[in-house]
DNA sequence: TTAAGATTGTTATAATATAACACTATGTAA
DNA sequence: TTACATAGTGTTATATTATAACAATCTTAA
């Protein structure tokens, strides 16, 4: 568990608190009375939490989600569900899904460290309505 | 199996050819002597490829490759391998794993009829290098 | 034939992300 | 403690990816 620099924990604290993905612009809107004023800022602590596991990039939104797997384990085999409503979005964390996944092997008998997978469909919420 | 209109099928036959994934304005360079001048119909003749099942959008790269995957029928549920090396791009189809994740229901019971699964890691070559 | 829906062409602009450079902080080894 | 490497910061400019808005044209099914 490494110490994030200022502008990195500035950062992790808003989207770590934040109930939905955030986008990169969003995020530098609401740091930028931090002191953060420029979006290179932002994506460069965005690269490290990622790489470090504390956030995880939803591919299909380019927006940010904080880690809730197994406290920040598992950076490198990543799992969600979008409502294609509401956008909600959840980290998937599923013992069965992450072994097959992780031992998954191609027809030429590859294996692979890293996944992203991205579910679709409606939340709760919006499939009653 | 509709037939496309004329930019869906310039942009078709690009990609359709491209042994890689292709970005938007690659695209766009490589049509223009066909009278495709402008990003907006390079992207809405993307949508609708993507939409039929023609191509399929890699998320994590921004970039489209034709679908080789049982003649496109299968638009909605689709899985890569991703040489973080040289970056070809497989389009996976494996019955074992289609099925498993057709099938995945989450901690809700929850079924998703879409998803998108990237691997990541290094191709035959590039791991011999 | 005609009206609805899909597609096209066009200009402008929004949203997402990186290059390049100079400077500062932090940790580690001599 | 110095000095070196590494990581982080601040800044300006710019590259890349994608959509808004509007008018015109093509396609197709009743």
């Amino acid at each position: 568990m490494q110490t994030l620099s200022k502008n990195q924990q500035i950062i992790f604290d808003l989207i770590n608190k934040s109930p939905e993905p955030l986008k990169a612009y969003t995020i530098l809107y609401n740091v930028q009375k931090k002191g953060i004023k420029a979006p290179l800022q932002v994506y460069r602590a965005l690269d490290k939490l990622v790489e470090i596991g504390k956030i995880h990039k939803i591919e299909s939104r380019n927006a940010f989600i904080a880690c809730h797997n197994s406290s920040c384990q598992v950076a490198k085999a990543t799992a969600f569900s979008i409502c294609e409503i509401c956008e909600k979005v959840t980290e998937i964390s599923n013992d069965s899904l992450s072994k097959y996944l992780a031992n998954f092997k191609d027809k030429d008998g590859m294996k692979y460290i890293k996944y992203n997978l991205e579910f679709f469909g409606l939340c709760k919420k919006c499939k009653v309505k």
